[in-house]
DNA sequence: CCTCGGGGTTCCCTCAGGGAACTCGGCCTG
DNA sequence: CAGGCCGAGTTCCCTGAGGGAACCCCGAGG
């Protein structure tokens, strides 16, 4: 966790950060997204601690991004994302083709997407919602919102 | 910083999450792309730790995300964006996206972004490289690459 | 009644983040 | 040319989060 509160700054990047900022969360997520949905499970996939997926499932539920729910009458839970996570996951598809494009080594990507409505294995692609054309970063101008309050980030 | 090192890991996710996973970076790299490009600017901004800005810096440095170049006869220097990191920052418009959306107060978001192309205020859209169509969480399948080892994330 | 296995919880140790003070190296001013 | 300033770090101490391993709880099954 990071020990500065980001939530309480006026910027959607550190309230983002505020829910899935803390090391080993993006990951955890991933881990649910592509099934891996148990504590069990999780747990060795990645060879976090223990105590640190409590607690990051915990906050994780907390923000609603995912759900526990009981899969047994005895007492054990698997987690599920909810539609508030599964937007979390474009994220994550943006962050694996950067990695994809500026990281892999000789092989090739580790892992692929393949593209339900046309079936092709394909990247994400960052478009403008209006009209279309390609929005990355040199594309925009930032300008300070209706929500916007001078002091910390969010006022460029 | 995570204590365990992620770049071993065989996804592109845990990749990416080791150059700009650590707290505070991508709010580090937010401020380099909005031009707050000198050290005590962005000091100022976040509130951050000097000695955690400078970690953060030379890591992004030595990443090729942002570069260092002096703009003085003086030891003086800003930080500037490289392709590489402009690249980057399309995951931070992603961010921007969703803590627009899940995460604002009734006031709105508190920054706005204006598409150079059609001069609308709008918001990033994710879609397929290939066909043009909508691509989020639940449109793709998750498969092993050329990459991929079994062991670690990277393989669903 | 004992065991098993999932899903945590507890405890201790180390090391990263916060914060404030200190340093360094050139211009600038008197 | 001594002193001050200002940007850009560096150093130091203190606290608290992450790693790791052991322990616990609970319901099912033998």
């Amino acid at each position: 966790m990071q020990r500065t509160d980001f939530s309480a700054m006026a910027c959607s990047i550190a309230r983002t950060l505020d829910v899935i900022g803390e090391p080993w969360s993006p990951l955890v997520l991933r881990d649910v997204w592509v099934g891996l949905s148990r504590f069990e499970q999780i747990q060795a996939d990645l060879g976090i601690s223990r105590k640190v997926l409590t607690e990051r499932l915990n906050h994780l539920v907390e923000h609603g991004v995912v759900e526990r729910r009981p899969y047994d009458r005895r007492p054990r839970y698997e987690y599920v994302l909810t539609s508030k996570g599964a937007e979390l996951v474009d994220l994550l598809m943006v962050m694996a083709g950067w990695g994809d494009r500026w990281r892999a080594d000789e092989a090739g990507p580790p892992t692929l997407y393949r593209h339900h409505a046309c079936g092709e294995i394909s990247r994400v692609d960052l478009r403008c919602d209006h009209c279309g054309s390609p929005m990355h970063a040199t594309d925009v101008d930032v300008l300070p919102g209706p929500g916007a309050r001078r002091s910390s980030p969010g006022t460029g």
